[in-house]
RNA sequence: GCCGGUGUAGCUCAGUUGGCCAGAGCAGCUGAUUUGUAAUCAGCUGGUCGGGGGUUCGAAUCCCUCCACCGGCUCCA
């Protein structure tokens, strides 16, 4: 007998050899019945698997992370399946499961090229397959004999995986006619596979590398029952809906042309309104904390990007230089503002009490991001930052650290973006070779940051060898509406262009002293942070954001006059009014004000002029009653007041 | 940049075995209606069918090429 130990360290015995569904059994039909996969001593397994020593476990049904796990690597093999029957001689990269679903990185037999028109074919395939109910089998298998079979098979991808795994920990699983190289865990068998849905299919490079070929990549979601995959399908269609870039062209705050350029976006009346209420909004915060703004120009010279670095870095993948016509003088479109910046610092000698520095400007740069990158708002090749550096004393690092964190943190509260990662970025722990600037510096830049977040109380993902080659840094996170996972705020500690530019204050020691950088951006760019902000609130901006916070709405053209008086007085108030005074039905007026996500609208008819009130509409909320002019005013003072509270 | 897909009026879309002057709804314009909380009615205007080249008696439709967009991959100072 075993002893098994439950989540609720509860003990139970069990004859040596017990799988995990046999135990779910033992607890309940029903529990068996819905058990996808079993933790062993932390270790996920199959729950076909022999249990034979004493052992901590925890069943898995669809609804954890492990389940869904399990369930979708299960329905990759099974779509591996289903492309060997359909595409005979198809090779197989790698196929596992996903935050939401699973993908196989195929290369199809015979130069075969699988489109979105098969998809529906290989789904078809599948679900036969899945009815047989055929059984997940684990093989443990030497590596001469994996190597054997798949040398067979001629699947070279499968050769390389394997080539690098150790010998005695190689396993494969089997179901039907198809086989493939394991880890596992599976499901007992394919019957569990209820509801299939190939999503997309796309190109990836095998093994993420560009210079190696590119395979077939198939994106799929699966579910134990229909009524779920509807589910999923209906929140990929909401989550359509509010894609910021279907959103942008519907309420008019950006757009492209072709003529203009690829990746150039345009800022149309609302949307600049917006940008600019965000940008006033953070030049307000800046201001309390010490910030000055700066402009730079738009170019700047050949020699700025050598001495910075970055052109020996970037220059190849940039746009080319502009030369001056007369001089023959090199210009670039200006990738980053630091330059600049560093340049402006250096305007006079600094003294150590001059320090911190903080130097803010909605810089604009431009990059020349490949096309296939170009992504609405997102991923751009002009975009905004909200740039600032900090130049200080080392000894001042962590406390301003501290301080751009709060900005950031406070920006996101009254923003409402509560859904943020954050990640650190540090050396890679064995190879300090390939970073720049002291040991002693490092080791008090990391410090200081992981210091500064954890007295913030953030939740934060370190991560070792990301840090950029001139110092640590600390990213933050959200997702689109999509999944997509964008990168908004910045903050990064710099030894690299102080030393570049030689950048030096004197200390009170009458000493010449290097100063550090930190460069931080709150939102990350203009474009990308609206673009989130678009879809994080699906248009319906909050009052103190949105171009346009009232509509006045008259009934008939009787009651234009009345309502421009409204509209009149409204203006006077500042707050920011349109009205409509088309011929139109009130329904009218008020359907294309509500998809305009104007978050009021002020009906006006007969019984509104004679008493001197506007009846009050909420967008997506409906009627609330009337109120006076005065009261409708100074309501609305009231909702922005309370928005940007601290 | 790479793989796959898409590209018809300002917007959303129909039109593929190649064949009358290329269609609809919305928007716009004109007129009627004077309206009470998510689409009033009628008429009119509007398109080099992404650009260029080719095949054909004939191309939105087939082929080539370029461009842009979409889904990913790679990249991201």
């Amino acid at each position: 007998m075993i002893k098994i130990t439950f989540p609720d360290n509860s003990i139970r015995e069990y004859e040596s050899g017990v799988s995990g569904y046999d135990i779910a059994r033992s607890l309940s039909n029903s529990l068996a019945k819905d058990v996808v996969a079993v933790s062993v001593n932390n270790e996920i397994w199959d729950t076909t698997r022999p249990i034979t020593t004493d052992a901590q476990i925890k069943l898995h049904k669809f609804d954890d992370k492990e389940g869904k796990y399990t369930f979708w690597h299960s329905s990759a093999h099974l779509m591996a399946e289903a492309l060997e029957a359909l595409y005979p001689g198809t090779k197989f990269g790698i196929g596992p499961a996903i935050d939401n679903g699973f993908y196989y990185d195929v290369d199809p037999g015979n130069g075969a090229v699988i489109t979105d028109a098969d998809l529906v074919k290989i789904e078809e395939k599948m679900k036969d397959l899945a009815k047989e109910g055929l059984p997940f089998t684990r093989k443990a298998i030497s590596k001469a004999d994996v190597t054997k079979f798949f040398t067979q098979k001629g699947d070279e991808y499968k050769l390389e995986l394997i080539n690098e795994l150790e010998d005695g920990s190689i396993t494969l699983y089997e179901q039907g006619n198809f086989t493939d190289l394991c880890r596992g865990p599976h499901l007992p068998d394919t019957r569990a596979i209820k509801a299939i849905k190939l999503l997309n299919i796309a190109g990836a490079y095998w093994r993420g590398d560009e210079k190696r070929k590119q395979l077939t990549r198939i994106y799929g979601v699966s579910f134990p029952k229909q009524k779920m995959l509807d589910d999923h399908l209906e929140l990929l269609e909401q989550a359509k809906a509010r894609d910021h870039r279907k959103l942008g062209k519907e309420l008019e705050l950006f757009t492209f042309s072709q003529t203009v350029g690829q990746g150039l976006p345009l800022w149309l009346p609302k949307g600049t309104a917006l940008r600019e209420r965000l940008q006033d909004f953070l030049k307000q915060v800046q201001r309390k904390y010490g910030y000055e703004q700066v402009m730079t120009p738009h170019i700047g010279h050949k020699h700025l990007y050598e001495t910075s670095g970055h052109y020996a870095k970037y220059g190849k993948d940039s746009f080319q230089p502009i030369t001056t016509p007369q001089e023959g003088e090199e210009y670039l479109l200006k990738p980053m503002n630091c330059p600049h910046h560093c340049e402006i610092y250096k305007t006079k000698p600094r003294s150590y009490r001059d320090l911190p520095m903080r130097m803010a400007e909605f810089g604009t740069v431009y990059r020349y991001e490949m096309s296939g990158e170009l992504h609405g708002l997102t991923r751009v090749r002009g975009f905004t930052q909200d740039d600032a550096h900090i130049f200080c004393r080392p000894d001042q690092l962590k406390d301003e650290f501290k301080k751009v964190i709060d900005i950031i943190l406070y920006i996101f509260r009254i923003l409402d973006f509560n859904d943020f990662t954050t990640q650190i970025s540090l050396r890679n722990k064995t190879d300090h070779s390939k970073y720049i600037g002291s040991e002693e510096n490092w080791e008090k830049a990391e410090t200081a940051i992981l210091e500064a977040t954890q007295e913030k109380g953030m939740n934060t993902i370190i991560e070792y060898g990301e840090a950029a080659f001139y110092g640590p840094k600390l990213d933050f996170m959200v997702k689109d509406a999509l999944g997509r996972s964008w990168q908004l705020g910045t903050i990064q500690v710099d030894y690299n262009l102080p030393e570049r530019f030689e950048l030096e204050y004197i200390g009170s020691d009458d000493q010449k002293h290097r100063p550090v950088m930190i460069h931080r951006a709150p939102f990350g760019s203009m474009e990308r942070f609206v673009a989130v902000l678009i879809e994080h609130t699906a248009g319906k901006f909050p009052l103190w954001l949105a171009p346009e916070q009232v509509v006045v709405l008259p009934i008939s053209e009787k009651f234009n006059e009345y309502s421009e008086k409204v509209l009149n007085f409204l203006n006077n108030c500042d707050i920011r009014s349109l009205i409509d005074l088309r011929n139109e039905k009130i329904g009218k007026k008020i359907r294309e004000s509500e998809l305009k996500r104007i978050p009021y609208l002020l009906i006006v008819g007969e019984k509104e002029a004679n008493e001197g009130t506007v009846s009050v509409r909420k967008q997506s909320e409906g009627d609330q009653g009337s109120m006076t002019l005065e009261e409708f005013s100074s309501f609305i003072k009231q909702e922005v007041a309370k928005q940007i509270a601290e």
